[in-house]
DNA sequence: AACGCCGCCTGATCGC
DNA sequence: TGCGATCAGGCGGCGT
């Protein structure tokens, strides 16, 4: 699942491919996924509208656009499984593709198996967010947690709390850090909250740095017609492979050597070692 | 007001 | 074998 590294690494993609580029057209397959932006309005600003920047904030993507002069911004979020790339204009269009925007001598593609994710002018969402990860001091991070009786692993997901981080880089960092995901948030001391952070920050930007987890733009099967983003030239030197604790259920421990254990915590899987952590 | 729970979706996997 | 049931999961909305 696509969180801040993901998104990141293709926000640096998108960037000089949409920098000038006009929309000239405006294909909506799935209208849900504008939510809560209605279509008509959302072809209305965006037909003739030019890229002028892409940010990234959590785990949501930034387009910043002007139409004529007023400038909009256009948010975006891949939620589950969604994949934003440029294409061919003349290329078929992939089963689940959500939203089209045609550019000239290529199509913007937003596509999504499950339409968990948005293409929206609505920026609420994204103003709900709490701090990146490194624009947080351990002083506000460690008060932050202290209001929350919920497990830190439960905790680490709200986007209110911290932005960018989801179920895979939680696991992850709380492995780093030597903390057990089930340890309520509210009792992690301010020194283990300053590791923690420390942790999140580092898991994070060696999954950028390696170019994240997971190729984001492939289309049809894994195995076939990969295109990567990022420094790694092949699968196996994508940050997956360097996964100490997330889907390895049963797998030695890469430090001690014990089963990797799974949990289920708030109806999504953690993934622990109990000896390493133990607090 | 923090928190639990549901619904949204499809594809992979499971069980009979 | 084949097919229906179950599960996964980010996040908004809603109820407590």
């Amino acid at each position: 699942m696509p969180e801040l590294p993901e998104v990141e690494v293709l926000a640096r993609h998108l960037r000089p491919l949409l920098l000038g580029q006009t929309i000239r057209g405006v294909d909506i397959r799935r209208p849900q996924v504008l939510l809560p932006t209605d279509p008509a309005a959302f072809q209305r600003r965006l037909l003739g509208a030019t890229f002028t920047g892409l940010q990234r904030r959590g785990k949501y993507l930034l387009f910043e656009l002007r139409h004529a002069r007023t400038p909009l911004t256009l948010l975006g979020h891949l939620g589950m499984t969604g994949r934003m790339y440029l294409a061919p204009r003349r290329d078929p269009l992939p089963k689940h593709t959500a939203v089209v925007l045609r550019l000239g001598a290529r199509n913007f593609i937003y596509e999504d198996t499950r339409y968990f994710g948005r293409l929206t002018l609505d920026l609420a969402s994204a103003e709900k967010l709490g701090p990146e990860p490194d624009q947080f001091t351990p002083a506000q991070f460690h008060a932050k947690l202290k209001t929350s009786r919920q497990a830190v692993k439960v905790k680490l997901l709200d986007q209110t709390l911290m932005a960018g981080v989801g179920n895979i880089y939680a696991s992850e960092a709380l492995f780093r850090a030597k903390i057990s995901p089930r340890r309520a948030a509210g009792t992690v001391s301010g020194p283990r909250a300053r590791t923690l952070l420390t942790a999140i920050r580092a898991v994070l930007q060696e999954a950028i740095d390696s170019g994240s987890t997971i190729p984001l733009n492939f289309a049809g099967k894994k195995t076939d017609g990969l295109f990567y983003f990022g420094r790694a030239a092949t699968a196996s030197e994508y940050y997956t492979e360097r996964l100490n604790v997330y889907d390895r259920a049963g797998k030695p421990c890469n430090h001690c050597q014990f089963p990797i254990k799974r949990i289920v915590q708030a109806a999504r899987s953690t993934f622990f070692c109990g000896q390493c952590q133990k607090d």
